[in-house]
DNA sequence: TTTTAATGAGTAAGTCCTCACTCATTAGTA
DNA sequence: TACTAATGAGTGAGGACTTACTCATTAAAA
């Protein structure tokens, strides 16, 4: 069983932060609205009164507002992502999966599934990385760290073995990364939904296509 | 010659409004602010002291201050990015271009130029769509709207000739437009330089590969 | 009782927006 | 031409309101 189930990491990462029971209210309160109305727009009078405690409460636990939001997005970057990236790729590798094409179609449902668990999350990021430079940079080092991690190995694996095109990896996973951010962003925003076992093997064909060897 | 200035389009746009001097003043800052700190967090002083124009002035020329934001991306979405697609493939069409690679580069190279130049319309417009439905949806209609225009007849011309996968349009569509945002939107958010000629061949190559006809 | 947790009215700073007023420019008059 | 009247773009102090954050008071727990 793969590890795509984001809801269950970030509750797994709140509870190694030891959050108490008021935190954990006041913290999934600033999740629905941040992602809703973004972060500018959400007053900490909302979030108290949404969470159930009182405004005096929230800055109890949390000394600023901005704190309230890398308490969010800080362990979702740090952990959460690369921790599901890796969890993944070492239990689907090239031993499990001998053809690219199953390992590709496995890989991309995987961060569908991924994605649209996590679409809160994911919206908040997208509004921040914007006008914070220190989350997009972390993101861009996020990217190298996969190309050198797990993943990496196992696409070189399948270029030794000529069923992946011989290209830069940096330029491989950018192509699979926005052919799957084509499915999922557009749902995303328009608040649509994804048939991802359509989706998967639609990008799967075409991303087979693009990364045969030549 | 390709009209991909976006800069030269933006003003034309503005000019037919027939806007004074000290609105666009008054648009370029806000322009300047809004890309860089966001809707939100720009205040109307700040406007008015980049303006070099008193607040009252501002507000003699909008009445609010989502009127200067629907001011700028208003005419942008409206106008600007259909009449630039429009123009766009009224000169390049498979007349110009017999060859669907050279069609394909010529309008990969075009959209790179168009979106590197009008970085800050899309940093705003990517803020908005967020939290704006109605932008949201606009943008969708936007891409309908792509298809059954002389976008879409041309490359069902090219797939006549057996020079494109027989695939629906809009899926084709889909996987151009999120291989050019690949290499577009890391330079955008990190605020790094693009090396065009290059970006644009490699896309080209990739995405000439995975819509070869079977 | 003593100590800790929770409250919400209060505060100061900041927001968008208004409006009575100025004054350079233009139009009208003698 | 010389003087007056009319105009409206431009001003900026201030109003009405919201915000993030605090702290004296109250409630609960040990």
């Amino acid at each position: 069983m793969v590890h795509n189930d984001i809801q269950t990491l970030f509750a797994e990462s709140l509870n190694e932060l030891k959050l108490t029971e008021k935190q954990k209210a006041v913290l999934n309160a600033s999740l629905k609205l941040f992602s809703e109305k973004g972060f500018d727009r959400t007053s900490t009078s909302d979030i108290a009164q949404l969470a159930g405690v009182s405004e005096g409460t929230v800055y109890k636990q949390f000394k600023t507002k901005e704190g309230i939001l890398t308490a969010i997005i800080g362990p979702f970057i740090q952990q959460v992502m690369p921790k599901a990236a890796t969890e993944f790729t070492n239990e689907v590798t090239h031993t499990s999966y001998p053809s690219f094409g199953e390992f590709l179609h496995a890989i991309i449902k995987d961060r569908m599934v991924f994605a649209l668990n996590s679409m809160p999350q994911l919206r908040i990021i997208l509004h921040e990385v914007i006008t914070n430079q220190a989350i997009a940079t972390g993101f861009s080092h996020l990217f190298e760290n996969l190309i050198v991690g797990p993943l990496g190995q196992t696409l070189k694996h399948y270029q030794e073995e000529k069923q992946l095109v011989d290209w830069p990896l940096d330029r491989i996973i950018r192509y699979v990364a926005t052919t799957v951010m084509g499915y999922v962003l557009p749902a995303a925003l328009l608040h649509g939904s994804v048939d991802i076992e359509h989706a998967s093997r639609e990008a799967t064909e075409f991303l087979l296509k693009g990364l045969k060897p030549a």
